[in-house]
DNA sequence: GCTATAATTAACCTAATGGTTAATTAACCG
DNA sequence: CGGTTAATTAACCATTAGGTTAATTATAGC
């Protein structure tokens, strides 16, 4: 289930360079110019980290001028979040008790009696 | 805001083998050498993507007798989810629409008369 | 055509990833 | 204790990632 595009799409993400890009993307088109501004980092490590949300769908580029503007193309994050809304129930606290539940029950299973396995019936 | 733990997940949810795990671990907890049934890869390799999921917050660990049973933790995921859905209203079709709109016009802002830039009054 | 600006490519470096096999630790069982 | 099973650690390897500086390409403007 398209996993290759989840694969880049996360490892895109993993980066906070690149989330601090997509970031300002969300208010408009930039330059890389003045999207490589605020970092402490050189120009073409930018452009690296450009091609690499390029590559995952997550921005497409244009020319003006010299310029090359960059866009947010944010359609493929709606895959990711749905992958993570896969687990919203887990995390949500009526499971995370049972869970706890489970885990405690576990724990009591085992411990006092029959220190041995399953097959001492 | 808390870069480092969305920097660890997202690298951690990058790799299809670790989303299989967690995706095994969403039915339930599991041992080591069952996680590792399914993979073609040995289970040092398994371990080592344990490893990063512990690391991510995303599993705990137990142990009953030899086994090391792994557990979902689901709730950093939250915070991923939370994330990505900052960038909701992006995709959904209306903003899109105003997207291709303003490429639209910044296409032929540019084009025809006056190819310079902007001091041309 | 020359110069300045925007951005990329090339070449290189270091550290981290994902994998391997072989050896080690830990716990059970007879 | 000795053997078996589960899992990890150690040591190693190849590839990728993220960064650098220096050189190149492409466009604008005089």
């Amino acid at each position: 289930m398209a996993t290759d595009r989840l694969d880049t799409m996360f490892a895109a993400l993993a980066d906070p360079t690149r989330r601090a890009i997509l970031a300002r993307l969300a208010s408009g088109a930039s330059s890389v110019k003045m999207l490589a501004a605020p970092f402490a980092i050189s120009a073409p490590a930018i452009t690296k980290h450009l091609k690499v949300l390029e590559r995952a769908g997550l921005i497409t580029r244009g020319r003006v001028a010299q310029s090359r503007p960059c866009r947010l193309n944010a359609a493929p994050l709606r895959e990711a979040a749905e992958w993570v809304e896969q687990y919203r129930r887990h995390w949500e606290e009526r499971f995370d008790r049972l869970d706890t539940y489970l885990q405690e029950v576990q724990r009591q299973q085992r411990p006092r009696r029959s220190p041995k396995n399953v097959r001492d019936k």
